[in-house]
DNA sequence: GGGTTTATGTTGGCACAGACAACAAAAGGA
DNA sequence: TCCTTTTGTTGTCTGTGCCAACATAAACCC
């Protein structure tokens, strides 16, 4: 018999850990469990972490003493054996999130629960200044805070900015929907509502809101593609882990070069995926004027005249050509596709999949998949309130609210 | 006063901890900075952990039981104090490190200390065949045995092949080099030694050494990348961490297409960075026939002919939008050039830094350099040798050697 | 329906890792 | 020589998770 040896990933830690550092992270695994279930058994804790029956009993204990979590009965299982008790995340923690268009706002409060219990959209001017939109958040929280029920915390608040943001320091390096440059929007929010404030992209936001919640749930490697009218964004996950680079500006996957062309993206680059699949070039073919994301979906997957045929063809090509790349360079388990990419794959699935396998190498195409999103709507909110509430689930005896 | 919140990574923490892996994880993160400084103070190791005086003179205590790392006086620093203990790494631990190519395999002991000791390359028929490779192996091992003083102790032996490997189960899923297919040299090399076996891309354990060891030194967030005579490889850090994919194929950067183009890559891929940029190519208008790696260096540092710059300028600019691609995916601090992409961007660093920063996004272009290797023609020993050394560092009290 | 089986919760004692404080040791400086 | 500074050593203590024994609550079985 012979024992297999896969590569170790390596020692990522840096620091030696104490007995308080021991119990910080048991509590913190506990949590982030009880997180992603929603509700969990405390048997299913006990074998999910492999720690012992009475050192659940008492984290869970100092967890509940928190009020971050409830103790309830179980629900009837039908199985033998005493019934394990259900812990379930407290219903009174929130975390507001914000997203910024080009003339609204929506400012929403999400409970830990994962419920979205308030949002609330505010129109602002076109290209709103950040003091405007500081000015807007502040009003909705107000207003959010009378509607939620008493005893309601806040862990804070979470921005997602379709742009470039340094996540080091929360500001927004580039935003051409805001036309904002070089914003510290992290610092000024901050100061003036007096909590914390984390601010990141919102395609890394979405990648980490299905990776944990939606169609990536379960796959360790994730490649998240999202195309919207401003154009092509995207996240990636590397063994379970959000990739943002050195200062939070990866994930650009829109601007990845894949042909020669004339045709150039939103930032003036010639050639790149975002170039070859524009919203815009495929509403404009099928004839439709600045439509919903419902009814380019319906067209796309509708379309028949040879014109319309051929150009998503054409587009299908291009995305094929870049999740090849993208697969050469990752081994992903999933490729996960969203906004208008995601009808493109629906119209040929079979073409698109061939041509990534065609332009990738034999180990990585052959168990990728390609899914669509599941998520829909409400997929910033969701990885908004996730961002919101890391720092909580990292260190549960430290929680502070708002 | 703001106190910003940079974006927690979120656990990776899946298990609970108990008192044991408090211990296992404070003796390797110690191994670990000894291994990686070769020699060290215990009281620099405590400030590194801020661990206390006492607990790093009982782990490193156990060290020393372990006969992993030995104590001495420290050199004379001419400071105000007690004189603080120095820590080595034993200088009898040894990695094997195999490395196979068309028709002679390379095969080495290096020292946890970091020296190589012996290193024998053998004639093989070309092409061998896997078994062909274990028998040669086996046989520079009984050599090897006999070269190494009294009381060494081998870990274990490291492959680095230049093909794609399944790292999950070291097996080979293809090696055009060495023309196999789905071969699991691992399991049959394993059988043969009874000792561990380690497979790894080539590329992979390149960038884990420089990483390390080399120009990476310091970076969280690398690209490496190899231009050879089989053509280009590469790997990727983030984090830290070495990307390694779902199954072990990740790194493939070669393959990112970047150009429509007739020319193929070593893959049959078109219009990829390995097809537009090979070295084959330039040696030959550099009207060389099979150059050596340092002949065709000098002779891209020294080109005059019109048509032999502008190939190189050619080359540059093909170079910079790969390289734009993967900064605009990863936002890395430093991409690492080495084989004869060094001499490539030597030729004119300015173009290939500007053709780059074109194709980049603003925040990912602003900060990242752009640096030659160092680890120079040993780099696949120290980046086995590291391989092969993971798992002991992982578990110094767990060491098995043979 | 009562005993049995199975799984989980609870309790008190235990082992042991790392912190801490006090002291010793080894260097430089005046 | 004595003081200061820094580090190593030792014994004690705290707190965390483990363990074993017992209690409890459900399903199962005749």
């Amino acid at each position: 018999m012979v024992k297999l040896n896969s590569p170790a990933s390596g020692l990522v830690q840096t620091r030696g850990s104490n007995r308080d550092d021991l119990r910080q992270g048991n509590l913190a695994t506990l949590l982030q469990y009880v997180y992603k279930a929603n509700s969990i058994s405390r048997s299913d804790l006990t074998a999910a972490t492999g720690l012992n029956r009475s050192t659940i009993s008492d984290l869970v204990g100092e967890l509940v003493e928190l009020k971050l979590v409830t103790e309830s009965e179980s629900p009837q299982l039908r199985r033998v054996g005493r019934p394990s008790v259900n812990v379930s995340i407290a219903d009174n923690i929130f975390a507001i999130t914000v997203v910024p268009r080009h003339h609204s706002t929506t400012v929403s409060a999400v409970g830990m629960n994962g419920t979205v219990v308030s949002r609330i959209r505010i129109a602002t001017p076109i290209h709103p200044s950040p003091e405007q939109v500081c000015d807007v958040v502040e009003k909705a929280i107000d207003q959010i805070r009378g509607e939620l029920k008493k005893g309601s915390r806040i862990v804070g608040v979470a921005v997602a900015i379709s742009g470039q943001v340094d996540v080091r320091n929360s500001s927004v390096r580039i935003c051409s929907m805001l036309k904002w440059v070089d914003v510290p929007f992290g610092s000024l929010l901050q100061e003036r509502l007096g909590m914390p404030v984390w601010v990141d992209n919102d395609g890394s936001l979405a990648c980490m809101a299905e990776s944990s919640f939606g169609a990536g749930r379960g796959f360790s490697d994730i490649i998240y593609l999202f195309g919207g009218a401003g154009g092509i964004g995207g996240g990636l996950v590397i063994d379970n882990q959000l990739v943002r680079g050195s200062r939070g500006y990866a994930g650009e996957l829109g601007h990845i070069r894949i042909m020669d062309s004339k045709s150039v993206d939103s930032l003036g680059l010639a050639g790149t995926l975002e170039a070859l699949v524009s919203r815009d070039d495929l509403a404009h073919a099928l004839g439709l004027d600045d439509p919903e994301d419902d009814d380019l979906s319906r067209a796309i997957l509708s379309a028949t005249t040879p014109r319309a045929v051929r150009l998503i063809e054409k587009k299908i090509q291009a995305l094929g050509y870049a999740l090849a790349t993208l697969v050469n360079i990752f081994n992903p388990q999933v490729i996960l596709l969203s906004g208008f990419l995601q009808p493109l794959y629906q119209a040929n699935d079979y073409s698109l999949l061939s041509k990534m396998r065609q332009n990738a190498v034999a180990g990585s195409r052959e168990h990728v998949q390609i899914r669509t999103t599941e998520l829909g709507g409400r997929i910033l909110e969701i990885g908004g309130a996730q961002l919101a509430f890391t720092d909580l689930i990292a260190d549960p005896a430290q929680a502070k609210f708002y």
